[in-house]
Parts: structure tokens; sequence; C-alpha cells
DNA sequence: CAGAATCCAGCACGATACTG
DNA sequence: CAGTATCGTGCTGGATTCTG
């Protein structure tokens, strides 16, 4: 019997994130976007609402401490890129990364099913 | 000056409805399909898995507690139809609404985005 | 301006035992 | 078979104060 042949980091990557999400996909994705306040930041960050203090008034029920937590921890599942200018006062900015913007077609899902089914639910007539 | 004329149990269900998830179809869709077990209880139903210990011998680390709270919530937000027959024992039979099959294409995308963004994200080179 | 630190409440979730 | 009932805990998220 011949033994198996696995050879690549991509499968330890793999190993990796799957123990850590649980396996599947679906529950995985859901983790990392379903922050109370994510698809809002994503969605602002999307159209250019990039610094903190324009995020803050665009989201004031979402308070300074949520908008920390859930920005790094958009930066560090790889979402949002986090640019720091040395300046005084202090300047950042934050922009969608390649895997944010893939995003998309997926929100334009999500927005589509809670429009359809929650918000404006067709009467069965 | 005119006064505006709204009229239509569809906006008072619009209005209960945005107030209830925040106004936004993207987070109220996640908040209804972000349980901890619901993607993986929406798959299996949807794959005929439609009984309640048939789920739970698929999914062996979701107590029954859990069990049956994911799926309260499931029939309450009108993703999936419970049927009790009067038999003894007693067999109840879960199956997906229209508006839970209506979740297919969403779940298309979620799990695309996880496989490629998360499981087998691909090297930049 | 863009946070960090601390404290605290509520609830999601888990473990276990019991039932028509 | 398909659940309740009860108890317990840890994490999510809120309020407030302080800072380079």
């Amino acid at each position: 019997m011949k033994k198996i042949e696995i050879n690549s980091e991509r499968f330890d990557n793999m190993v990796e994130n799957i123990k850590k999400y649980g396996g599947c996909p679906v529950s995985a994705t859901l983790k990392i976007i379903g922050g109370k306040w994510k698809p809002l930041i994503l969605y602002f960050i999307s159209v250019d609402v990039n610094r903190f203090g324009q995020l803050q008034r665009m989201m004031p029920d979402c308070s300074k401490r949520m908008m920390t937590t859930q920005l790094r921890e958009l930066e560090k599942d790889g979402l949002i890129n986090r640019k720091v200018f040395a300046e005084v006062p202090p300047k950042v900015i934050y922009t969608l990364t390649i895997t944010g913007e893939n995003l998309r077609p997926l929100f334009g899902e999500l927005r589509k099913w809670g429009i359809e089914n929650i918000l404006e639910p067709k009467k069965k007539s």
C-alpha cells in the first residue's frame, strides 16, 4: 500500500483554518463578517468613509471601544488595511484589502435576501 | 404643503422589521442566519436530514438544548417548518420554507468566499 | 484625532438531569 | 423520540475615564 504524500504549507494553512473555524466555510465566513458593526463598517469603508472619526459620525450608536475592537478584528482577519500617518494630530486611514473587496458579491446577496425576505416580505397572495 | 399619505400594512411591517434589525438588511440577515449552529442545521435540513435525532447525530457537538433553541429560532424567523406527527413515539419533521429555500444562492456565495479567502487563501505570488 | 484601560451587565452557550 | 428544566460560566458588548 502506498503512502499518500502531502506536501505544502498551503495544506497546513487549511488545516489550521479548518480547525479554527470548525471546518465549515459558511460558518467561518459568518463568524468573520458577523460582528455587530462589521457590515456597516465595511460598507462605509468601501465608499471611502475611511477615517476613525468619520466612521464614528456615521455610526453614533457604536462606541469608540467597539469601533476600535471591530476595526482591529477586521484588520486581523485581513479584510481591511490600517495606514498610520506620523503626524500631529494623528491620522489613520482605513481601506479594504483585496479579500475585503471580494466580499462585494456576497454582500449583494445578503442585502438582496434581507430586503426580499425580511424588510419587505411579500404577502402570500 | 401637502401631507404625505402612507397607507399599508406592508409599510407597518417594514417599519417593524427595520426597527427590529437596526435598519440594515445585511445586518438583519446576518443576525438571522448567524446562530452558532444555524448554517449547519439549514444545510442538513436542505439535504433531507429532517429529524431531530438525525440532526443530532450529524452534529454531535451541538447539545440537545442548543439544537432545540436554534430550531425554534429558525422556525420563528420563518426559515423552517416544524411538522409534528401525533404518534408514539413522537415524530417531528423539519423542512425548509420558501424563505429558507431562498437562502441557497446566498449560502453559495458565503461558501465560495469562505473557501477562496479563508480555507484556501491564494498565496500572493 | 484616534485610540487605551478598566469595570460591569446580560446573554449566548454548555453540562447535566428529567419527561410525555 | 424529541424534547424540557435548571444551573452555571465565559464572552460580547456598554459606560466611563484617561492619553500621546
